[in-house]
DNA sequence: AACTATTTATAAGA
DNA sequence: TTCTTATAAATAGTT
């Protein structure tokens, strides 16, 4: 099996090619029981998926799956958010908090994008997630028992992952 | 087709239509040329799944994506954020951060447990999980509309995304 | 795990 | 894109 290197009977390919996988999933998600996500991005950079629940909470599992296996996900949440507090601070000093903020409570008032500021923003977001699961992962240590919704159905544990 | 009740026809069948989704995406990365990932949870709870890439590479590019399409929430990100950080330096105020940075570092270390200060660190959590939502809806408000569900994938508009 | 009868997927052509 | 069809592949049931 290769790449085809025709456009158009790629074109064709991809088409029959992407209903017949998703309609694999679909089965295999009926069949199985188990929440299946198929991701991928189209040669144009469009992004396809079937998912049987939604994307979020396919790959919001598997992030969290990560994270708790992760050494880094088992780090202090105090650290993590003492280094939080420090980005902010340093946010407030360069001064654009202020606009940040009127952005946030006037979103429809007419402020042009700003690239580097969401950007800013993305990057919280992530430190934010860190430090939620941070929290998540020491107040397990406390013992305080969180539901991960991730519930073992089969006793025989499934070897996971084909990466390439 | 329907799930398979009997738990033991129901495991041969995941091992064998797990090998052909997988088997299907692999074809249909080679043959189309997409980053193709393909993610589910196996019945004993693993994460599994066929990236022609990483799971991160796809996982990561589909939140990316969506983080610049979507414009849902408007709730202020930073206001939350002052909130904490207003929690946090009562907290340590009250002397009780080095104690709790302490069980944190040193979680093999007996300390007793102290119902208390466990309830302090569930409220943050609590605190966390909803700055977080701000953030992602903030983050989400400084783009646009977006259907996850409704995209083109060449050029000329095809409908993608089936999601249940 | 292996076999096989049957169903299903798909490539090529229109 | 959809339809047809010959061929190849997947798989449910069985051993």
């Amino acid at each position: 099996m290769k790449y085809v290197e025709s456009k158009e009977a790629r074109y064709v390919t991809f088409s029959k090619r992407k209903a017949g996988l998703f309609r694999k999933a679909e089965e295999f998600s009926t069949v199985t029981g188990a929440d299946v996500g198929v991701l991928f991005f189209s040669p144009s950079g469009k992004p396809c998926s079937y998912t049987s629940t939604s994307v979020e909470k396919i790959t919001g599992k598997f992030r969290e799956w990560k994270q708790q296996n992760t050494d880094e996900g088992k780090s202090s949440v105090f650290e993590a958010f003492d280094d939080l507090c420090k980005y902010k601070q340093d946010e407030n000093e360069k001064g654009k908090s202020r606009e940040l903020r009127y952005k946030v409570m006037y979103p429809g008032v007419e402020i042009p994008p700003d690239k580097e500021r969401l950007e800013k923003l993305v990057e919280m977001k992530l430190r934010l997630d860190k430090i939620n699961e941070a929290a998540k992962n020491h107040i397990q240590a406390e013992r305080l028992k969180f539901d991960l919704n991730i519930v073992p159905e089969y006793e025989v544990g499934e070897s996971s992952g084909t990466h390439h």
